[in-house]
DNA sequence: CGGCTGGGCCAC
DNA sequence: AAACGTGGCCCAGCCG
């Protein structure tokens, strides 16, 4: 009764506090704006200048810009447009600035135009083009000018194009889709340049070439003969380049390119949003043709590095991995996912009556909130609810809801929430906004967005999909969807890498691989290790975290065991497969030496600036092994038996570069399994690439890779044969010391599977 | 209103 | 003092 009375005091006395303080801040506003109505001197506004420079809070970005401004509004350059002065004011005052000085920027590019840039127009101009492209001998540079970015079955067309000859040092732009400005058709302009632009044997260079693919697609042309694309060969050169934006690899790189530091980006030459097509076209012809003649220079760098004789692994996988993978990845987003309509209609109808009744459920108990805030949620969770605080951070994630509903009951509904909501908010009611006229769903699959190798997918990203929302998809028709997934393929790499014999076994022999780890490291009968018993489940759980890296603190967590019997486990797990922890170590000598990891086909990781941390590291690391007596690291330094042994200072020193070493250790060891494995699957979606194309007649067509798994869409009349050659396809991707195993099924909607045995004993 | 960050969560 | 690798994306909340 006395706690209530309390809480209903602070509560009320809270509201009261906020409704104060925020009659104080209307009043405040009224008073500035009748301040702020007289114009300011300039001895007011050289004081609020001052104020305003000298606020700690600005970030770096702004305080730069606002000193800009400053200068400008000192030298009389420029003047504010309203009398009041306010950092938001000189932000915009900066706006203007960089408006002004950009119009100057563009004026000076067209008044310097090269006089080998030319602007093509007529039909005339246009043979001169084709002329030049019969007589060049080396790759041309490529680009296309759009007005917009949806440009798969999408609203967006090209504007134009621009192409560089490189041996005679031409460079032309040709518009077609401008607002203004004399311009040849679209349709003119590809039936020529047709027979250049979709020949494999006129080698181009484009950067971001899958893009400029899907415009020629949509303007009926297949663009071929890429030779390289920079984006992506610059990726494989170097994982970690902060951009791989053309002109920032152009302004990092320009004293190799032979070129000034000082190229823009649309962006910031044209303003943000502009459409190509209202750019004037003497203004996109110093824009674009700038573009194709960098694109030339970067790939005869790239070319040039890949040359080192270091690099020759990078090359090869360059040139005959990722550079062919590059037509894959355009015939998968072009294949795009067909949308089942009423299947959407069903799941979100049922989603929506479980949210409803889920959210009256919720506010009966927890009140009117909005669920989806942690910060609300936190509130009502540990401030009026006062549940225990499991996870020492007032977190409001799954895992810490998860241990409080074993308590308290109505925490699940939270749980249930999030995952109507969830399914819902980001994919039953995304993807079909998505779909375009022809039904399909076009998501994107980028080859150079992950530092081990693998692909990702966005927009939508089509390797997210939880299992419900996967069936929203279907297969044509007549046609299926063939799942074909690499089983167990991150294992059969370790066990190929480190060179353990046992672990290699259960996949020679043909025994479960999770039953016999288990049965070894805990020395059990294998009997008591099968499907669904604890020892399998464990180890399952503890094989990921050796591939990870896992701490015992989390693995203990995991397994809901004590850190000791985690660290006991993995030990015993070593003792069982020695090679495995040998070769562990072994890479983290290796990364501390070379600052790079390679995979099975020779794809780098590099770890720039490792050395000097893993060295102060590994000796911090001796010395605490010698004052404690023992071999391998504690896993808590700051255990107080350690207290007198451990000077503070030691300890502190040795904090210091911990994270960051461990993190890159851990990182070298899986971007070795994890790149291998992406390796493989990348070679096997070629070669699932050239089956489709055996059978295009029949109307094959891949549509999706998902890290271990690769999808097509078949005629259901597949023969057994031919899903043999599937299987082939990507067993046949490697040659390891274990065998490659994969998994096919037949999905007549996405995530509905048949096994393969099923689907041809019901045909 | 758009950009950004943090918390959270989906996949392998 | 911090605890598992690779990604993309949603919402809330904040800022200018």
């Amino acid at each position: 009764m006395n706690q209530q009375q309390t809480f209903d005091f602070g509560w009320g006395e809270m509201l009261d506090k906020e409704k104060e303080v925020k009659a104080k801040e209307a009043v405040e506003k009224v008073v500035k704006k009748k301040k702020a109505a007289k114009p300011m001197t300039r001895e007011e506004m050289l004081t609020k200048w001052k104020e305003i420079l000298s606020n700690p809070k600005n970030s770096a970005k702004d305080q730069e810009r606002l000193k800009e401004t400053f200068e400008a509004w000192k030298a009389e350059e420029i003047f504010p447009q309203t009398p009041k002065l306010s950092k938001a004011e000189a932000l915009r005052m900066y706006a203007r600035l960089a408006e002004m000085r950009k119009g100057e920027k563009l004026r000076k590019m067209v008044e310097e135009t090269p006089d080998n840039y030319h602007l093509i127009q007529n039909e005339e101009q246009l043979d001169w083009v084709c002329e030049l492209w019969d007589e060049e001998q080396e790759a041309v540079g490529l680009d296309t000018e759009t007005d917009g970015l949806d440009i798969v079955h999408g609203s967006n067309k090209m504007v134009g194009l621009s192409i560089s000859f490189p041996t005679k040092d031409q460079h032309v732009y040709i518009p077609v889709r401008h607002d203004e400005g004399v311009q040849l058709s679209p349709e003119y302009v590809m039936q020529k340049l047709k027979r250049f632009i979709a020949d494999k044997h006129k080698p181009k260079v484009l950067h971001n070439a899958r893009f400029d693919a899907h415009v020629f697609s949509m303007e009926g042309v297949r663009l071929r003969g890429i030779k390289m694309d920079t984006m992506i060969a610059m990726w494989v050169l170097n994982e970690n380049e902060a951009s791989y934006r053309l002109k920032d690899l152009a302004n990092k790189y320009a004293k190799f390119l032979g070129v000034k530091a000082e190229n823009d980006t649309f962006d910031q030459l044209f303003g943000k949003n502009t459409p190509f097509n209202q750019v004037g076209l003497k203004y996109a012809l110093v824009y674009a043709a700038k573009d194709t003649a960098l694109t030339v220079k970067l790939a005869n760098f790239i070319d040039q590095q890949l040359n080192r004789k270091e690099l020759k692994k990078i090359r090869s996988l360059y040139y005959e991995l990722e550079n062919p993978l590059l037509d894959v990845c355009i015939d998968m987003e072009e294949a795009g996912f067909l949308l089942n309509h009423d299947k959407v209609d069903s799941i979100r109808e049922e989603l929506y009556k479980d949210k409803e009744e889920l959210e009256a459920k919720l506010i009966a108990e927890f009140g009117d909130i909005n669920f989806n805030s942690p910060q609300q949620l936190q509130e009502v969770l540990y401030d009026v609810k006062k549940y225990p605080d499991v996870s020492g951070k007032r977190s409001t994630d799954k895992q810490t809801l998860k241990k409080l509903a074993e308590q308290f009951k109505p925490v699940q509904l939270l749980l249930d929430y999030r995952k109507a909501t969830k399914l819902l908010s980001s994919f039953i009611d995304k993807l079909p906004v998505l779909v375009k006229s022809t039904g399909r769903v076009y998501g994107q699959f980028v080859q150079n967005a992950t530092a081990t190798g693998r692909f990702a997918s966005k927009e939508p990203n089509l390797q997210q999909l939880p299992p419900k929302a996967r069936t929203i998809f279907k297969a044509p028709n007549g046609f299926v969807i063939i799942g074909s997934d690499f089983s167990q393929i991150e294992p059969r790499v370790l066990a190929h890498i480190t060179g353990d014999e046992e672990l290699r076994k259960p996949y020679k022999e043909g025994y479960d691989l999770y039953s016999t780890l288990a049965a070894r490291t805990f020395k059990v009968p294998i009997e008591e290790c099968g499907d669904g018993s604890k020892y399998r489940k464990m180890m399952k759980v503890g094989l990921l975290a050796v591939m990870y890296g896992t701490s015992m603190f989390t693995l203990a967590n995991q397994l809901e065991i004590t850190v000791e019997e985690a660290a006991k486990f993995i030990d015993d797990f070593y003792d069982a497969y020695p090679k495995v922890e040998e070769w562990i170590r072994s890479i983290h000598q290796q990364v501390k030496r070379d600052e790079y990891v390679e995979t099975m086909f020779g794809r780098k990781r590099r770890f720039p600036n490792h050395k000097q941390y893993a060295e102060v590291y590994d000796e911090l690391a001796a010395e605490i092994c010698r004052r404690l007596g023992t071999k391998r690291l504690p896993s808590n330094i700051w255990d107080n038996e350690f207290k007198d042994v451990l000077p503070y200072d030691l300890k502190r020193r040795f904090q210091n570069v911990k994270g960051k070493v461990e993190r890159v250790r851990r990182q070298a060891v899986n971007a070795i399994i994890q790149g291998s494995a992406a390796d493989i699957m990348k070679r096997a979606m070629l070669n699932l690439s050239e089956l489709a194309y055996k059978y295009a007649d029949e109307g094959w067509k891949v549509l999706a890779t998902v890290h271990d798994e690769a999808l097509l869409e078949v005629p259901a009349t597949i023969t057994k044969e031919q899903t043999e050659e599937i299987e082939a396809a990507m067993t046949g991707a490697a040659t390891l010391e274990v065998p490659l195993k994969v998994d096919v099924a037949f999905m007549r909607e996405w995530g509905n599977e048949t096994k393969k045995n099923e689907w041809f004993a019901a045909a």
